[in-house]
DNA sequence: TGGTATGCTACATTCGATTGCGTCATAGGC
DNA sequence: GCCTATGACGCAATCGAATGTAGCATACCA
């Protein structure tokens, strides 16, 4: 209290008076002043007054605790400085701060330099459930290095660009996730190539991208095993579903699942009739629809490979509306292994994905990047083939 | 090129010899290079270097276009100024911008206390499907209203100020929308009553919380009216499950529904007998538990009320499982209407939650407060029941 | 030709945190 | 008692954009 009067007639009213003009020459102002008002126990530097209702800066803090900003910053940041600082000052530094509620402003803190600790994560249809997961392990792991996760949006081709802008203009980012493949987004890509702050993508497909880390998984992996699985329960006429996310576009993972499928099919010479191979949007109803038309077939196939959770789960739902048997008259398979692909009726023989592995994974390539090196990664891992309900014998393999 | 020599010898120089000391008299030195250089157009203000790999800032602009840092401000906000720019000047500063690529850094505008344009987003247990759909929504029409969105996560207790801390560190979000229940993290509504920046509940239940925008759904209308529906089918003996995300904490939404069953089940004297109120985890397991229990009671329900659709589709898979007729032997129903809803076998009756006009409405108040004024809205949406295959008459109607 | 009005542009400050460098003070050595 | 070493800290510039105000320049008026 009884500094309070000092203040003004110490540090406060020196600067204000004489302005930033004066460079060094401190002379008598500051040293007198500081001479006859005892300990001058707070207030320095420039704007010292308490600023009721706002959030506290620094210099709030530093008033309080009678130091500079300066010392303040330090003691925060708590860097291994070459300046120290008494145990005593940095305790009361601590204790202020946290009696104030203070908290750093990371858009000064970012203006500086300093790492924003934001990932910037582009998601391609947030409404596929499969990249809820996703984005939960991605942000698990995120949290737990001490960064925080910024959702960009890429539903529509119109938005493309928007969406993008918006993370990359909110460009603080640390780094920058492609979740799902955005490949067919030409000006996002484009846009992501002027940045400099590193980009990995996850689930885009297994093909090197020049300047981007990728982590994906082994699609013609998953569907060999799938593959093998429906071929050692006798299956020869098996379907194949390739779900695109926009009309007709088969892109990244989905593609490379549809163009591994095709080619083990002819390695195998197993016969694929006409209509065999078909395109379905990504969604329950494409899957449904899908069913039902290869249903429509003169020759049914015995076996159907969806290309994803989501197509296979809405062809079981076709399935059981037409009443027929799954597996008894058909098997039917997907890929993902969604939560959920455990509690369809029946139960869903899918390939798992090792999502929070590869969420992981993707983060830990973000950030390392982003402090370290310029090296990309490229990783791609093997999903294992879980076995359960939709996929029996086939049926005519008892004649 | 030839401006290059110019510049050193003109206002940049300038600068640098005299500091900052000389105030306003700029007298001889200043005029008399500029006199001398001719047009010195380009280079004024501080550091007027330009700097290789890196992204440009205002001021790079500036020199390129041979104007003032200030004027290509103007310029780019587009504010209706006092101060009027030549069509020729406007337009030459657009164009170098454009040509240099510049994109505005956020930080530095956000640190002079403009919007950021960030909302803030907090769920609560990503991986339920239900919010994926939500937040898809909220982002969209956060989009279209020029935000952008960044995710917070308050998954465990553990987490609880991590995840709040996290966003509210990055808080220069201009509003902060809590999704689903976060009221039993009693440290994260703490920090939150700290933040002047406006918050908006979404699907928290229906009472006022002091200090924050209410948006919610009617879940005593919603489990009225699936009652109505399985009475008029001729149901009496009717079950409940509630969904309580931690243990056995029954919460917001969840807590309101199974208060409306109990309720409701009352006011019709309804007979309840033991172990027909049932709490489980708000996950497929914990519905397809519920169910096993429920049959395995000797007085069985006809008809089961699951207080969400991811309970009530575990629900549906153990009844597959045990060779259980849905709706013949036992009706079940559920409440959100998943996108999945549609597609299980049998197709879930359930309660349509209009995802997307409460995730504009919260998404509208929670900028507007942040713009406009400190009104806190509480609004009540009215769900409607949507009828589908997993419900029909009571089996010993017949009787 | 001097003075004023008007149209534009430049300067300097501000936001809050970081950081290189400078400085004051105390202790110790001789 | 003076000088140096080092401990403990403060000063001020800096990051990029926004903005109030000062100031220049041309045109116009008397």
């Amino acid at each position: 209290m009884a500094a309070k009067s000092l203040k003004s007639s110490s540090a406060a009213s020196r600067r204000s008076r004489f302005g930033r003009g004066v460079t060094s020459p401190d002379v008598a102002g500051a040293n007198g002043a500081n001479g006859a008002g005892a300990k001058p126990a707070g207030e320095n530097g420039r704007g010292s007054t308490a600023r009721p209702g706002r959030t506290p800066r620094m210099q709030d803090i530093a008033d309080a605790a009678g130091v500079s900003q300066s010392t303040v910053s330090r003691v925060l940041t708590g860097a291994p400085n070459a300046i120290p600082i008494t145990p005593a000052t940095r305790e009361r530094i601590l204790e202020t701060a946290r009696q104030m509620h203070y908290r750093p402003n990371p858009l000064a803190r970012g203006l500086r330099g300093a790492r924003t600790m934001l990932l910037g994560v582009i998601v391609r249809e947030i409404t596929d459930p499969f990249f809820p997961g996703a984005i939960d392990a991605i942000s698990t792991e995120a949290t737990r290095r001490g960064y925080n996760v910024v959702l960009g949006h890429a539903h529509s081709r119109a938005d493309e660009a928007i969406a993008l802008r918006a993370v990359l203009e909110t460009r603080h980012c640390d780094a920058i996730l492609l979740v799902g493949d955005t490949s067919d987004q030409p000006r996002l890509m484009e846009d992501l190539r002027d940045t400099n702050s590193p980009v990995v993508g996850l689930w885009q497909g297994t093909a090197p991208v020049s300047g981007i880390s990728i982590i994906g998984v082994d699609n013609r992996f998953g569907i060999s095993g799938l593959m093998d699985h429906l071929l050692g329960l006798g299956h020869r006429k098996i379907a194949f579903v390739g779900g695109a996310f926009s009309e007709g576009r088969l892109i990244g993972d989905l593609g490379e699942r549809r163009s591994a499928f095709l080619q083990r099919s002819a390695d195998l010479h197993l016969e694929m009739p006409e209509g065999f191979v078909r395109d379905a949007r990504n969604t329950l109803a494409g899957g449904a629809g899908a069913l039902t038309a290869l249903m429509a077939l003169s020759e049914r196939p015995t076996a159907i490979v969806f290309s994803t959770d989501v197509l296979a789960i809405g062809a079981l739902h076709a399935a059981a509306e037409m009443g027929l048997d799954v597996p008894g008259e058909v098997s039917i398979v997907g890929f993902d292994d969604l939560p959920m692909a455990e509690y369809t009726t029946p139960a869903l023989t899918t390939v798992h994905m090792p999502i929070a592995e590869m969420a992981a994974a993707a983060v830990r390539a973000a950030i390392d990047e982003g402090e370290d090196s310029e090296v990309k990664v490229l990783e791609i891992i093997k999903p294992a083939i879980v076995i359960r309900r939709s996929s029996g014998p086939a049926p005519d393999r008892g004649r």
